[in-house]
DNA sequence: CCGATGTGAAACCTTAAGGTTTCATAATTT
DNA sequence: AAATTATGAAACCTTAAGGTTTCACATCGG
């Protein structure tokens, strides 16, 4: 399970791929998009508890994807997109294949040499 | 945990979010990108068992992301790159926060008339 | 027909992920 | 100062995720 790699003294900082996989925190990036929002407010948009919130906050902070920032007794999150261009970097590399006629010109290139056996 | 919604007779598909979420199976995604491969082959890259890699073969192939071609007594595997066009949709909502100029602007706005508290 | 190959299914194990409840602490109000 | 509000930390529970090993089967090569 975990592939978290703790490398002595690096960042143990959470991979974003992981970050997103969370429909619910998918969904608290989407609503710190425009607005910054302490976790109350924040929590009273989902079911289950607020330390549950609190949690989901967290590992999205450690991904680097939310800033915090203490306010008097509150602490407010707003979105940072900054992570997601990894995840846009990622998914660049597979546009070559988006484009169907590419693709099959490519696939019968490779049939010339090993039909089908 | 489980965010499993099972919608009595739909598609329990894997969600694409979470299929890439392990680092083994976006290598996996890119190794099968170029050319179909079959099972041993594939494992052969990996440390972990065959059974294992077949798991994760078996979980990208039901979010979508791979085609199983069975040839003779082996099975071939190979990207089916559909499925991310629904990342890129998501990734393409945020696009607006990247440009730091409209960013700035954006909380310009925001904080006039809620500066600081 | 027989032994070697290629795979998937089952049963099981370990651990981390997502939740909950309870408790402690700090800032706000009255 | 006392009561209230906003949060995070701890301790715990349940379950699914990622692995392993063992077993059954189908296909290939002789």
């Amino acid at each position: 399970m975990g592939q978290a790699k703790p490398t002595p003294d690096a960042k143990p900082a959470i991979d974003v791929f992981q970050a997103i996989a969370d429909p619910s925190r998918r969904k608290l990036l989407e609503m710190l998009g425009d607005e910054e929002m302490p976790v109350t407010t924040i929590s009273s948009h989902f079911s289950m508890s607020r330390t549950a919130v609190s949690k989901h906050l967290r590992i999205l902070t450690d991904a680097g994807l939310l800033t915090e920032r203490k306010v008097g007794r509150e602490t407010r999150y707003r979105l940072e997109p900054a992570p997601l261009q990894e995840l846009k970097r990622w998914l660049a590399y597979y546009d070559r294949f988006w484009d169907n006629k590419m693709l099959a010109l490519q696939r019968y290139v490779e049939s010339s040499d090993d039909h089908e056996e």
